[in-house]
DNA sequence: TCTGGGCTTTACACGGTGTCAAGTCAGTGT
DNA sequence: ACACTGACTTGACACCGTGTAAAGCCCAGA
């Protein structure tokens, strides 16, 4: 029965990050305290910190086991079976655009708890890491089929279409311009391809 | 020889808006207490409070002053002198992205004091609504003189046009990125022109 | 001489995070 | 029936940074 056991810890484990997310997404990662993690997922304060070393260690948790139950990486590696090089560009907007408002409050608490917690800023980079890797992906695939514009740099390209798909950029857009999600997508889509794909008739 | 009176008066609260001022920017915004404020500006922490009712007042202020100091209105008034509506743009884009860096400090303490300090997010609107409001006036230059491209109604180009100006996106290119601040403002400008202004050729 | 303004020092309240120690309680092994 | 173990609880407390309050000092001006 020792399954059970460790079933019952992981349930309350999983119950926590549960919660976490729910929480950050309703408040939209501002003015979640541990105590109120706490007492959504029926427990007491203290027995967070049984989980859980500190609230930044939570957050980032909760990064990963939103990424893991959402199948981020899943979704990103299937966009890359993509055969042409504006394909996978497409995909990849789409995809990483359709994720932003799904963990957009988790986000947020990750990017100003940084200013204070090194471990957050470490967990912030990471995460831009791996999002800095996915498009300098795509923007290979352009240089592949030899479509990138030719004044854009393979490495400046990628911090542009980085910046552009970045949780700030659609916040701006999206929650202070009030432009729909999919307005969104749709504009940075069509912006992206004509500023970094060359255009078939400068081709020749 | 009230003026003197008031004049050591001044002198302390300019003393204490300068320090503000550079310890932001050296700080670039982050880790800067009451206290360092007030030792910086000779003074004891509670002083501080004397002439500013709270944090957030001190922050506001600093931003005031430096706008004043630095003559924003000004340099901004100056843009809109410019005759045909690509050029306004281009002096916008000139102005507001060499101004960027020497408020960047200042810009974020104030955008992660917005998370939990109502004052402060008022002032950060405050800012907001002014910026957006000169890229109205500037994407109305390019509908003026009819090269808007008409792809983008005049809202979602000043969305754009703000957004891609913003402190979060400068942030995001030179200081991720490691783009120069030079490199930020020449591209951006290329940018904006290839996407926002309706191209001679397909002009006719 | 007295007044008042600018500033100091000391002390304290508050909110949120994180720590510590002692205790409860259910399930498990002997 | 026994003690043991591990998840969790309760209550108290330290730390930090912001903000408030009270008492006192110093000095210019009427």
């Amino acid at each position: 029965m020792l399954d059970i056991m460790s079933s019952v810890q992981t349930d309350t484990r999983e119950r926590i990050l549960r919660e976490t997310w729910r929480l950050m997404e309703e408040r939209r990662g501002e003015g979640v305290r541990m105590s109120d993690i706490a007492k959504a997922a029926g427990i007491s304060r203290q027995a967070l910190y049984l989980h859980f070393r500190s609230r930044t260690e939570l957050m980032i948790a909760t990064t990963h086991y939103l990424d893991q139950v959402r199948g981020l990486e899943e979704r990103l590696r299937q966009g890359q079976q993509a055969i042409t090089g504006v394909e996978a560009f497409e995909t990849y907007l789409e995809i990483w655009g359709n994720y932003i408002p799904e963990v957009y409050g988790l986000s947020k608490a990750l990017l100003s708890a940084r200013e204070t917690d090194p471990d957050a800023a470490a967990a912030w980079d990471d995460r831009t890491r791996m999002l800095r890797e996915n498009s300098r992906k795509v923007i290979n695939c352009l240089l592949r089929d030899g479509v990138l514009a030719p004044e854009w740099s393979p490495q400046a390209a990628s911090d542009l279409l980085w910046s552009l798909m970045s949780v700030q950029t659609w916040e701006n857009l999206t929650i202070a311009c009030g432009w729909s999600h999919d307005e969104y997508v749709q504009r940075m889509k069509a912006l992206l391809k004509q500023v970094l794909v060359r255009s078939p008739r400068e081709d020749k």
